[in-house]
RNA sequence: UCUUCAGUAGCUCAGUCGGUUAGAGCAUCUGACUGUUAAUCAGAGGGUCGUUGGUUCAAGUCCAACCUGAAGAGCCA
């Protein structure tokens, strides 16, 4: 009789004692000896695995010998609760099918433990490994968090372009998108590339942010975000840096900075407290097994109040730890840009949680952030979180044509490029800010990794596109 | 892109002042064991010392270039 499939995390969670049940999943570890042998099974619903007892005298000792870390079974038995101390419910098994084996001389993934390094070059099965398990299901949670946040708050989920052929935003270079047969490339007289048999007809990247198309939406929608591949062809080499990230992007008509500053703290705040109710058994794997003090530092983030100053409040304080003694290696004056050991000093050291710095020098940042009355800072913000440092970037947007104009003319981006930008400031225009939140920076802050390769499935990174 | 460190068995590493046949733990295989918890115990097999070139009587060890990985920095999210 076919016994229908139960998921291990359903059966940890209502444990049927006593009743047959199935599992399908993939061998973690197989112990035993002639007369019983411990199968754990772990089909991906949970950290835990299910332990399936085998008696060998009802089997035989050839019916185990497939059964090797990494082979996939299918077992149907009894539930019962266990003999053994290292575990509740077990399996008592009746019957086992192996639909795959897994050959223990080269299957790759052993019982003990790897290097992160190591499981970066076996990407295609690091899902299988416990670490791997917890963090892609908490990514999947933050995804979901991040979606009945916006949707509560009558946010509408906007699809921006992934191909563009405007490069305004200047946030880094761009992977170009091209069909044209890159052996025999067209030039015109002046010895230029012609696009004009491109396949857009003229020159097409992949998009660094879909910021300015969703300001375009909350001119009409009122409330939106996006959440979408990003890329930057930016020769980065470092634990925080991908080539292909995703990025969250919601944009507020009527919004000042001081509710962006809000929206981006409620924001952050309901995806980690997400985690903490809905992923619970992960996030403690990650804690014992990486960061001792990870549930601690996110149970602390979701209960203090965010730190908010302007940045010439911050320069403040930091001329102030110079003059105390305090040694940093790039010099600190107004109008300079922080430094990521000026930002950790404040994060870490001085305010010990995290903060937002408003107000920055007009000169080292974007053509569209909103510009004060002092005529030298604009309404940007920067959510600095220990450990990872900026996770956040947004701005108040400049509503009024004639300074937005100016504004672009100075930081040389051409008005052909973003007629359609600037239409927005013509027609209706109105107050709006907006924020940009990197999903493997809050992946890399919620589950406790130290590289952000080990965030996302698949990483790209110079140099490196396998799998 | 810059700086620093690393690359030796399937994995994680040791290898002294350049000198005999390159070692360990784990994994794998064989055997033992009446309920194991990264099981335990005994034994066995397993090496292009990242690549290329150089110095030397002699190179895993010294030098150079390159490749790969990591950390920090820059750029940023």
């Amino acid at each position: 009789m076919e016994i229908k499939r139960s998921k291990i995390s359903e059966l940890f969670t209502s444990k049927p004692i006593g009743e047959k049940v199935n599992i399908k999943g993939w061998v973690r570890t197989k112990r035993g000896n002639r007369q019983v042998g411990f199968i754990a099974v772990n089909d991906g619903s949970t950290i835990k695995n299910m332990q399936v007892v085998v008696d060998i005298a009802r089997f035989g000792e050839e019916a185990l010998k497939p059964v090797t870390t990494g082979a996939c079974l299918s077992v149907s038995g009894q539930l019962v609760a266990s003999q053994g101390g290292g575990q509740e419910i077990e399996i008592q098994c009746e019957n086992l099918t192996v639909y795959g084996t897994a050959d223990p001389q080269s299957y790759p993934l052993q019982k003990k433990g790897h290097t992160m390094e190591y499981l970066r070059e076996i990407a295609h099965l690091r899902p299988r490994t416990n670490t791997f398990g917890a963090v892609f299901r908490l990514r999947h949670n933050m995804a979901i968090a991040i979606h009945k946040f916006f949707h509560e708050r009558g946010f509408y989920y906007f699809h921006t372009p992934i191909i563009t052929a405007s490069d305004c935003e200047g946030a880094g270079q761009m992977f170009q998108v091209t069909t044209m047969n890159l052996g025999e490339i067209k030039k015109d007289g002046n010895g230029a590339v012609s696009y004009d048999d491109d396949f857009f007809g003229k020159q097409a990247s992949l998009t660094v942010s879909g910021q300015l198309e969703a300001e375009l939406a909350a001119m009409a929608l009122g409330a939106v975000y996006t959440f979408g591949p990003t890329f930057r062809a930016e020769n980065s080499n470092t634990p925080r840096h991908l080539a292909e990230f995703w990025m969250i992007e919601p944009e507020v008509a009527f919004n000042e900075i001081e509710d962006n500053m809000q929206l981006a703290e409620d924001f952050i705040k309901y995806c980690v407290k997400w985690a903490l109710d809905n992923c619970y058994d992960d996030l403690k794997f990650l804690n014992d097994m990486f960061d001792k003090e990870l549930i601690e530092r996110l149970n602390s983030v979701i209960k203090v109040d965010f730190v908010r100053l302007t940045y010439t409040q911050g320069v403040e304080i930091l001329e102030k730890a110079v003059k105390d003694g305090r040694k940093f290696e790039f010099p600190i004056y107004w109008g300079a840009d922080l430094a990521a050991e000026h930002e950790r000093y404040l994060v870490e050291e001085h305010f010990k949680r995290p903060v937002i710095l408003t107000d920055y020098p007009k000169e080292i940042k974007s053509f569209y952030m909103k510009q004060n009355d002092d005529g030298k800072t604009v309404r940007a913000m920067d959510v600095l979180f220990p450990k990872i440092g900026e996770i956040i970037g947004g701005s108040q947007r400049e509503e009024d044509y004639g300074k937005l104009l100016r504004r672009a003319d100075e930081m040389h981006v051409p008005h052909k490029d973003i007629w359609w930008y600037l239409d927005t400031r013509r027609f209706g225009t109105a107050p709006h800010s907006g924020f940009g939140l990197g999903f493997e920076r809050l992946m890399l802050f919620v589950t406790g990794m130290s590289n952000i390769r080990d965030v996302i499935p698949f990483p790209r990174t110079p140099r490196n596109a396998e799998f």
